[in-house]
RNA sequence: GCUCCUUUCGUCUAGAGGCCCAGGACAUAGCCCUCUCAAGGCUGUAACACGGGUUCGAAUCCCGUAAGGAGCGCCA
């Protein structure tokens, strides 16, 4: 029998989530869930400064909100637990153990100003960055030397030399390192705790984890990973690494581009099946077309179908798969989602009508905030576009339409037809103007639906406002 | 600086030597529908970074160049 397939998500709680993070837990997810695997979610909280328990919370509901279930992990626990970092502590002591014994790391007293100045004068002297080696032959007096001066060492691994490492990647294929070029790194702070290289590998081959799809900027570290494993003789998973997510403007995601964090659109009223749409094709491509529920986007979920450039996340192809989504919404959750925007205690029969009227007209709640204004409230003043219409039409026309409104209030088709034989006018220069008059723009939903909804009198005192 | 990664329409991408004077989606333009807008339908504009090879034939293979990115951290 195969083994199952295990994916994992292993954030930091150091922030909030951002877009780039949820394609990479979402790539995860979806290969786990394609194939009947399982889905972990590891915590990697070792940076105690900037690890935040309300992050940690945070976190774990974005993912819910998205659909992004996990097998393993915080709150569900599993056989592995526990599945935050920061408990783990006596594993990564007990692997650090058996390294020491065979002689694959050492005790490293540099302080952190000296690398400092080691790493610029090799930069001056067009030299690549690395740890110097200068504590990797200490002998015994030494080190005791260092301790009696109260140094706190780091432990070092001990890079061999003259190794080629190979391994193949999901993405990019075949992929060859040599260890001349990888300095001895450090796996255990001077402060006690377990570097990321080491714990985050560690964790994996533990975790039983087969499939490791990670962004790209961790692509030249798997060596010093896969030098790890082999070192603790423990098995390595196969990796892919998922070529960056850039802006709008091709530069890297960063947190200064703020509509990026999953809290900030879900605050916006994006829906998860945009966000999911939009990240499903991003770096990746399938033959399916249109919006997909979880389930097909995990049929059709393929590796082999992983890009290599990195890939521009555009605000206008959101909105694309924003206004996808809203379009398949239920009537129930269509309403549900535009309950905010609406006034409260709204009889749901009536709410109901509102959505269907509106609903092919909005992308995002605020923009049916504007047509509830319109039909429950006060809409905006009328914009140039709609004055130069008013105007156009003039007062006597709304005198006009004011009269028939009283007699054909909140029924649109009877007081169009009144108006018409009023005064005359038909087509857009009879329908515009009202359309102006009582809704303040030019252009919106069906006027029909929308009046049925009005106030009683509304249409009229509306329509008098121009009669002067 | 060194090592590694990447480069097809505005954007996301298909394409694994002839099926490609390059296909789809979003955006955009026009038309239809229509009281307007949106939605929907139809049609169109628009790309192989550049230069050399290899080959009967290259978007696809090789080599350079350029541009962008990542890594080389007691950050994850």
């Amino acid at each position: 029998m195969t083994p199952a397939l295990v994916t994992r998500f292993a954030p930091s709680p150091t922030g909030e989530l951002h877009l780039g993070n949820v394609r990479t837990a979402l790539f995860n997810w979806l290969l786990a869930r394609r194939d009947g695997g399982r889905f972990i979610l590891r915590i990697e909280d070792t940076d105690l400064e900037r690890s935040r328990a309300e992050h940690l919370a945070q976190l774990l509901e974005d993912l819910r909100w998205l659909g992004l279930d996990w097998d393993e992990g915080p709150e569900v626990g599993g056989p592995a637990a526990p599945y935050e970092q920061s408990g783990r502590g006596p594993l990564y002591t007990a692997a650090l153990a058996r390294l020491e014994a065979a002689g694959r790391i050492y005790p490293c007293y540099c302080s952190p100003l000296e690398l400092e100045l080691s790493r610029k004068a090799q930069a001056a002297a067009g030299r690549p960055p690395r740890y110097a080696g200068t504590c990797r032959e200490l002998d015994a007096a030494q080190r005791a030397a260092h301790q009696a001066a109260g140094r706190r060492p780091t432990l070092r691994f001990r890079v061999p030399a003259g190794r080629e490492l190979v391994f193949e990647d999901l993405v990019h294929g075949h992929q060859l390192f040599r260890s001349d070029d990888i300095g001895d790194f450090v796996v255990r702070r001077a402060d006690g705790g377990a570097a990321f290289f080491f714990s985050n590998a560690l964790d994996d081959s533990l975790m039983g984890v087969s499939v490791v799809l990670r962004g790209e900027d961790h692509l030249s570290n798997t060596p010093r990973q896969l030098l790890l494993l082999e070192a603790l003789e423990l098995p390595a998973p196969r990796y892919g690494h998922l070529a960056l997510l850039v802006d709008a403007h091709g530069a890297p995601l960063s947190k200064r581009e703020g509509a990026v964090s999953v809290r900030e659109l879900r605050a916006q009223g994006y829906l998860p099946a945009a966000l999911l749409n939009l990240l499903f094709r991003l770096g990746h491509s399938s033959p399916l077309q249109g919006l997909l529920d979880r389930p097909a986007l995990a049929r059709g979920f393929d590796t082999a179908h992983l890009g290599r450039a990195a890939a521009r996340l555009d605000p206008v192809q959101l909105a694309g798969w924003q206004k996808e989504a809203v379009q398949a919404l239920s009537p129930q959750a269509a309403a549900d989602w535009l309950a905010p925007v609406l006034p409260a205690g709204l009889d749901p029969t009536v709410r109901a009508a509102f959505v269907a009227a509106v609903r092919a007209n909005v992308v995002l709640p605020a923009d049916a905030a504007l047509w509830s204004a319109v039909v429950f409230g006060e809409p905006p003043p009328p914009d140039a576009a709609a004055r130069a219409v008013l105007q156009e039409a003039g007062p006597e026309f709304f005198a006009a339409a004011a009269a028939a409104s009283l007699q054909h209030d909140r029924d649109w088709s009877a007081l169009a037809a009144a108006v018409k034989s009023a005064t005359g006018r038909k087509g857009p220069a009879l329908f515009k103007p009202l359309r102006c008059a009582l809704t303040g723009l030019d252009h919106g939903p069906e006027l029909a639906p929308l009046l049925r909804l009005m106030p009683e009198g509304r249409v009229h005192e509306r329509l008098s406002r121009h009669a002067r």
